[in-house]
RNA sequence: GGGCGAUUAGCUCAGAGGUAGAGCACUACCUUGACACGGUAGGAGUCACUGGUUCGAUUCCAGUAUCGCCCA
């Protein structure tokens, strides 16, 4: 990046701008890092290696907050890492969202009159992939704008064909040590996406339905009294494929009917009536209407009764042939005539309101069809069990949850797993590698044709041929391979993710033996399941040595809106991250997210006022970007031209109070922060900056320097432009990971480095340890207290701000009376003194404040009414009295001077001497006023 | 039905076994030679409730209530 390219003149200069504007520079520094390849690590590097790769957000439009904040965890931890001296990759990408783009694409093709059918799968598939490269390219413009450290060098989508290469690879593993099946089953259909969909894309919703009571007639048999049930049901429909009446063997309403049989009504189908168990008798008449083919419950129970299954619905929702008069009919508009149909033969009984829950599919946002089909399968339980086996490793738990209860949630899930339905009816996807031997079936698939996995074609014609060739040959038919028209569950491409984009299944990546496994996972709770442990059970099958493909998995909340709610498309309530960054800067809103994510974990409020596009939250992030940019803004106008390097490091012989205190301020900020953000804790790092900033460097340490920087004293000068620029120089290194493009910025200007060089490359501060020093800082925080109480005073008794005065300053104590004489100058300037002087004790004539039991500051002002001030000493001594009170009752028990840590016991009795002298010195000074 | 989380200042949220914190909002004053996106000084809370452990609980434990989430 040429130098004149840079909002920051030289340092010295004092022509910058009073506030600062992040759209230029965030752009700038963004291009510069990649244009220098910042990011782009070589895996041969020394330092120890740290890795993450991103969650891939679904290239489904652009992106939404919780992106946003995502990034910014990640971000955050990867560049903090960077400054440790790690080796470290992060890794970006996109996911190519199977179900959720083909849903799209057809929504737009049915707006356009047609149908993906009409455009064949090539063309689809182009079209897809123009989505794809629009979609795609709108979100890493985004990633960008947010300044994310990925290597972009690495970048990897779910479809590419490196994870094409790994998706097959990894089918046919799983397929060979017998974890892939293919099978019929009753699977979620989602008749909206014409696809079966995984359990875990079912979501249970409540709905006010009905409770339809039903007679089914028993088969005549003589001299019987009952001649018929009545079941009661939700879904009168599927009474067309009921090949059973279930009752509870134990109810004696019914046990003596159990063998009979029932005629089917509006089929005259006879069905058997069954005992089983899971009928519960407490529900509707205690006999249930039983449909294998369309219930998982009734599933079961056929299954224990060898019950035929008849499906009576297609694929599309509709009812099929099996339904006789009612086919063709929708399934909703079947329930009603099927209702209307029993009406009118009389069979009706009554009609309750009834709510329960229905499975709805995420995705098509319409109820699941429980249908039979043949899909394929991954085998889930031995790969969950290697999972629950790492998780309770006894060096550690692989991967380690943070917060740790989220393990709990991991392992649940893991425990009764079910098994994975992995194809989909779909095109945009992972093709299946199986080939169908449709010669063997007479041209057709069906769940009994042979077939072969294979890497490609023609290693499944090979398998094909050395199996049914001859057979084929004698029987004088060729033989016909027909690929699986379905795809994988999106998924199975991304539970590979932390392998397959480091290189994997070539055993001699470099990436995967310098990265593999990745440090840290960071998510949000809502796809633990999904993708979590899909990739610890994937990996467990192919990389099993590493227990875990992430050692941590950092478990972040979600963003929820000014309301409280999930902000999500459907329900509209999204913000724009973009919109923020326009208005604040990307750096404010990184900062404003982080900050907000101090607990374990929680979801996070973003106020935002969607009248005005303004959040009152990031808005204080940026205002703080502005104070650090004005704080620079002063160090450069004071720093004489020189830099922390020209100047050389502080001496601690030369240094004046306050420079001991934010120097030893400094040193124990550093390694605070150091160990908050290594352990994820980052609002709480963030926090602890901003207090540094804005308290200590700001408020106290350039005010009380002011003076020195100000003055002729070269030497004074010198020491306190070396603790300055030494301070902010540290300030802005530990900031980076939180603002980047900020902190690059000004650490440009106030080190004057190479445009080729980068503070994202630098190391952690490590100031001189030996500038930790307690006492320094309480001595100096006596100067802070006494400043505050002067102002105090002043504004209390109503002399205006610019009028000065004498002051004085009263303590007994030697060390206090020190400071006074040595910080004159400063703390003259900092209360508005015409003379600030020091005496052991008060002398009459002045107004007094108390600093503490040891301590009070006078004004010389003309006596006046002092109601204000009257009253606020009544309130000190009313809060002084509570203390007084609480420590002495403390102390009186005899309990507490025998079990208490006898430290606590000395502190105890220090602050009720303290508080009683404070109270002495209050009533005193009450007694003054009259 | 099972599990998890939350309940602290007007709002949004930190916090920690030993006298309650921040940001925003609020009040008063101040355009002082970095910053009004600023400064100074203030006001403001029975830490949801009930028990228990403890010398001491807002903090740990149990239960209750309310809200939210996950699983069935």
């Amino acid at each position: 990046m040429p130098e004149a390219a840079s909002p920051q003149p030289a340092p010295g200069s004092d022509a910058l701008p009073k506030t600062y504007d992040p759209a230029g520079t965030e752009a700038r520094w963004q291009a510069a890092w990649e244009q220098a390849g910042a990011f782009h690590p070589d895996p041969a590097a020394p330092g120890q290696p740290f890795s993450v790769v991103i969650p891939p957000p679904n290239v489904t439009g652009s992106l939404h907050m919780g992106h946003a904040f995502n990034t910014a965890l990640i971000d955050t931890i990867v560049r903090f890492q960077r400054l440790q001296g790690k080796n470290v990759l992060c890794l970006p990408g996109t996911d190519h969202a199977s179900i959720a783009v083909q849903t799209i694409l057809e929504k737009q093709l049915k707006a356009e009159g047609a149908s993906k059918d009409d455009l064949g799968r090539d063309a689809f598939f182009e079209r897809a992939w123009a989505w794809k490269a629009e979609s795609g390219g709108t979100i890493v413009g985004q990633l960008r704008r947010l300044g994310y450290s990925v290597d972009w060098g690495r970048e990897r989508f779910t479809l590419d064909p490196g994870l094409n290469k790994a998706v097959v690879e990894a089918f046919l593993r799983l397929h060979e040590q017998g974890l892939i099946y293919r099978g019929e089953y009753l699977v979620n259909w989602c008749p909206a996406s014409g696809s079966a969909v995984s359990d875990l894309e079912v979501e249970m919703k409540e709905v006010e339905g009905s409770l339809w009571h039903l007679r089914y007639p028993l088969t005549p048999l003589a001299d019987h009294p009952i001649d018929h049930l009545v079941v009661a049901t939700t879904r009168p429909e599927t009474m067309l494929g009921d090949t059973a009446v279930a009752v509870n063997p134990a109810d004696p309403r019914y046990a003596h009917l159990v063998g009979r049989s029932i005629t089917l009504p509006l089929m005259g189908r006879q069905i058997p009536i069954v005992a089983d168990e899971h009928v519960d008798p407490a529900f509707g008449t205690g006999c249930v209407k039983v449909t294998p083919a369309h219930d998982p419950n009734d599933f079961a129970i056929g299954q224990r009764h060898g019950l035929p299954q008849i499906t009576v619905m297609a694929k599309d929702g509709s009812m099929n042939e099996a339904a006789g008069r009612f086919a063709g009919l929708d399934r909703f508009e079947a329930r009603k005539a099927v209702v209307a149909a029993m009406e009118a033969e009389g069979l009706l009984v009554k009609t309750e309101p009834h709510r329960h829950s229905v499975p709805y599919s995420d995705r098509g946002k319409v109820p699941v069809e429980p249908l039979l089909s043949t899909q394929w399968f991954v085998r889930t339980e031995p790969l969950a069990a290697r999972c629950r086996t790492a998780l309770d490793n006894p060096a550690g738990a692989e991967p380690r949850f943070v917060p740790e209860r989220w393990s709990k949630v991991y392992r649940d899930w893991l425990t009764d797993i079910r098994d994975w339905c992995i194809s989909r009816q779909l095109w945009w996807g992972h093709r299946i590698p199986a080939w169908f031997v449709v010669s063997e079936t007479g041209g057709v698939i069906t769940e009994a044709t042979p077939y072969f996995v294979g890497r490609s074609e023609a290693e499944a014609w090979a398998k094909a041929e050395a199996q049914f060739g001859a057979a084929s040959l004698a029987a004088g038919r060729d033989l016909v391979l027909e690929q699986d028209p379905d795809v994988l569950d999106t998924w199975f491409s991304s539970g590979l993710w932390p392998f397959s984009t480091l290189g994997w299944p070539d055993p001699a990546a470099a990436d995967l033996a310098t990265w593999y496994p990745t440090s840290v996972l960071v998510t949000g709770f809502d796809i633990i399941f999904f993708w979590v442990a899909r990739m610890t059970m994937l990996a467990g099958a192919f990389l099993p040595e590493a227990r875990a493909p992430f050692g941590d998995v950092y478990i972040h909340g979600l963003v929820r809106d000014e309301n409280n709610r999930k902000m999500s498309k459907s329900a509209g309530n999204g913000i724009d991250p973009l919109l923020l960054i326009e208005r604040y800067g990307a750096d404010a809103l990184r900062f404003a997210l982080v900050r907000e994510v101090a607990g374990a974990g929680q979801d996070i409020r973003l106020d935002y006022d969607r009248k005005t596009d303004t959040s009152a939250t990031v808005e204080a992030a940026r205002n703080f970007a502005n104070k650090l940019f004005n704080a620079t803004r002063f160090a450069l106008m004071n720093l004489g031209g020189e830099t922390p390097a020209s100047l050389g490091e502080p001496v601690l012989a030369e240094l004046e109070s306050e420079d001991r205190w934010i120097l030893s301020r400094l040193v124990r900020t550093s390694s605070q922060c150091a160990e908050l953000c290594g352990s994820y804790r980052l609002g709480e790092a963030a926090k602890l900056l901003y207090e540094f900033a804005w308290n200590d460097l700001c408020d106290q340490y350039i005010e009380w320097a002011k003076p020195r920087l100000f003055g002729d004293d070269q030497a004074a000068r010198t020491t306190a432009r070396r603790v300055l620029a030494h301070s902010l120089e540290a300030l802005l290194v530990m900031l980076h990971p939180l603002m980047p493009h900020l902190s690059e910025d000004l650490w440009h200007a106030v080190t004057g480095a190479e445009a080729s060089e980068f503070l994202a490359l630098q190391r952690w501060p490590q100031p001189n340890q030996q500038w930790l020093d307690p006492s320094h800082e309480s001595a100096f925080q006596f100067g802070i207290d006494a400043v505050r109480a002067i102002r105090n005073l002043r504004a209390l008794s109503g002399v205006k701000p610019a009028e000065k005065l004498p002051i004085g300053i009263h303590t007994p104590t030697a060390a206090r009376r020190d400071f006074v004489i040595a910080n004159q100058g400063k703390i003259s300037r900092l209360v508005g003194a015409s003379e600030l002087h020091w005496e052991a004790e008060p002398t009459a004539g002045q107004l007094l404040g108390i600093v503490d039991s040891d301590a009070q500051v006078g004004l010389s002002v003309p006596q006046q009414s002092l109601d204000a001030l009257r009253e606020r000493l009544q309130k000190d001594l009313a809060k002084v009295e509570k203390e007084i009170a609480g420590l002495a009752g403390r102390l009186a028990n005899p309990n507490f001077a025998g079990k208490a840590p006898p430290e606590v016991v000395a502190e105890c009795q220090a602050n009720l001497a303290e508080a009683r002298a404070q109270a002495e010195l209050v009533r005193g000074r009450l007694l003054d006023l009259g």
